[in-house]
DNA sequence: TTCTATGCAAAAGCTTTGCAAATCA
DNA sequence: TGATTTGCAAAGCTTTTGCATAGAA
């Protein structure tokens, strides 16, 4: 059980779903690669790489399964786009992301995730899923 | 320069737009009455409250104006429900977000914050807009 | 008077779904 | 074999847009 095809396996068991060849594909293709996704963006990329046709239907079926067993998580940018990003091997779901070049970088601060445990502690509520995202200037995107 | 209705103006003439009836009515509304909000429960309630018909689109043109003046703030969960709320008045951004009861916390503390700054300001990173939600199990719900 | 805003309906994006055929266990 | 998955196209949702008319400045 370490490694991401097993665990989503785990979860296929679990709510007793297949693992056919697309996903195994699309899992591939999600792991190995950029960390950041859009769908649509992604459609094109695995339908170049495993060169034969996935359906935009089953890419997405896929995604929703994976975000369902926790392997992946859904950041969504307030001008509404979409992304997702796998959290294999990851403990923390934060980003700074610039607004200029679109890189996003994480955070790695565990101050900051001490803090808001905390917080919620204090209130009583019990945090399940959190998402910090810091919207501005890269250093790189600053000095042009 | 002290009401929202003042803020909005400045910004309308600095864009060379036009207060209207309509968008007098949907500021009145959004600052008035519930914090957040989805335009389309909105849509219905600023029709029900104001006694005559207001269509869809000038809502949302409406909210994304005031969304371009800095007057209100868009919330995006994890699911891709979008909410609205009104920043007047307010320094922060953070929320605590009940996925039993759907009710939403501020986050009020300072020391999160200063924490996030400081990380950005570590990686040369300059911060704009920052949107931290925590989805969870409230107080009361956990007791339920 | 001129130029923006409104309202309507159509269009646009993105995502989901129904259905028949294919595939997995 | 029997149940789930796939691919396709159609449908759904939310949001935007084109256009003629109404309204602000």
């Amino acid at each position: 059980m370490n490694s991401y095809h097993d665990t989503f396996k785990t979860y296929l068991v679990k709510i007793e779903g297949r693992y056919t060849d697309q996903k195994r594909a699309i899992v591939d293709e999600i792991f190995k690669t950029t960390k950041h996704f859009e769908v649509e963006a992604f459609l094109d990329r695995v339908r170049l790489r495993k060169g034969r046709e996935f359906s935009r239907a089953t890419v997405y079926r896929t995604i929703k399964q994976l975000f369902e067993a926790g392997l992946i998580q859904r950041i969504t940018t307030p001008e509404g786009r979409v992304f997702y990003e796998h959290n294999f091997g990851k403990k923390q779901h934060d980003h700074i992301i610039c607004n200029v070049c679109g890189k996003i970088f994480p955070i790695e601060e565990d101050i900051i995730h001490k803090q808001i445990e905390a917080y919620c502690k204090q209130i009583g509520f019990s945090p399940e899923y959190r998402s910090l995202h810091v919207y501005g200037k890269c250093k790189k995107c600053q000095e042009k």
